[in-house]
DNA sequence: ACTACTATTTAACATTTCCTTAACATGTTG
DNA sequence: CAACATGTTAAGGAAATGTTAAATAGTAGT
């Protein structure tokens, strides 16, 4: 479920680092792990995490510094960067939302509460996936969004049944679908349909894409040509 | 320069309300206050803030609660909340989460530190909305701000309703949007709308805008054609 | 609280679209 | 060429959508 989220740890503490990566693999995000800031960096750099967590006491390199720097960088804009400290007094706290950072939290901190931390901050991250709506079988365009197929510059509009009895055929162009397996892909198990139904829509389909595209095997049922 | 982001303060305590109100007045924020969790919905669902900072325990309806009944509307999808309590254990924090917070502070706290942190908090608030208010479709500008749409030099007025509902079907112009998803875009999960409510809608955008504009997927949903 | 007003939803009915079927034609297989 | 499977066509009816008006909910002003 978080398999598309990557965070970034970084903490010179081997302990908390294993425990935290630990926790967070186990959620599902993919995580890499730093023991300074100087890795960090170069992880960063490397994998563009959408989450960083860092300790803000680190060798070489601090995690305000390395906030501080990756801002810079038109490509790390968008990625949410919290801090974890041991220091909880007002002056670090400043300085880390000074240095770009989105959020604050202060060790020792349990997995639990970082973990909703993070979904909290992730949030919004969430909702710009953008799936892949469009198939393409030999020369046809099937955009399952707009429920539209295109052959060329040529839109064929086809409804619903049309539709979703060509999805089934393209969904594995070659292999021969028999009628009782349309029949289960378009209709509910209530409903039976007579015989001559699922020719009528083959055939408005041959109608509207041309008649090379959808074949019959005799007895067996219908297949799509690749 | 923080003139056009708004926000509420949900405290029991006068005191740190008052505090926490000249601060962040002198900041340039516009602030609402209330004193507990019933007046701050009411103040919400008036003013629509873009930060609302509730205290966990207060008289009547707790900050908890008061979140999770304003994160059930659409309009508050986006809005910042934030907790304040005396309560720092692990149970509240996640609790808080949970309810759909953002983030979560422990009084005591100093206006300094809260003002930082509304300020990491507002920080991708601010460079998302204001790039995009305007769009461009077709021959329509949408103009999310000023909840208004102009057809070349006229000026076409929408209802709310009506003015989201294109705005959905904009945002992906060329998709079929299905009844259910614009149900659930348009209302909260709670509220079933009859059949013909979407319809009409529909209908009426049609009669403004004219009716080339969105097109009818028989079976399927409604699309905005590009 | 009352009124006037607007926005939203519903219900009833009209219309359109499309799915299914039946009847018949044509093709395919042994 | 029989027996069966599939193609074709048009028509009836079911389902989805369009339309309208009226009920209801929400808002603003007095």
């Amino acid at each position: 479920m978080n398999k598309d989220i990557s965070i970034l740890l970084a903490d010179d503490d081997p302990d908390i680092l294993e425990i935290l990566e630990y926790n967070l693999t186990k959620e599902g995000y993919t995580v890499y792990t730093s023991i300074d800031g100087a890795i960090a960096i170069e992880l960063a750099n490397q994998h563009y995490p959408d989450v960083m967590i860092l300790d803000v006491m680190m060798p070489k390199i601090s995690g305000v510094d390395v906030c501080a720097e990756l801002r810079e960088k038109k490509e790390f804009q968008d990625t949410i960067i919290a801090f974890l400290t041991a220091r909880d007094d007002d002056f670090s706290q400043i300085t880390c939302y000074e240095a770009g950072g989105d959020d604050f939290m202060s060790k020792p901190i349990t997995p639990k509460v970082l973990l909703s931390r993070i979904k909290a901050l992730t949030k919004r991250l969430r909702n710009k996936e953008t799936p892949n709506t469009q198939i393409q079988v030999s020369d046809l365009t099937i955009d399952k969004d707009a429920i539209e197929v295109r052959k060329g510059d040529e839109v064929i509009n086809l409804v619903k049944k049309e539709f979703e009895l060509l999805l089934l055929l393209t969904s594995k162009p070659g292999k021969v679908f028999r009628r009782s397996e349309i029949s289960e892909a378009l209709w509910s198990d209530d409903v039976i349909v007579g015989d001559r139904t699922i020719d009528v829509h083959i055939r408005k389909l041959r109608e509207k894409l041309g008649s090379d595209y959808i074949s019959t095997v005799t007895g067996m049922g219908y297949k799509f040509n690749d």
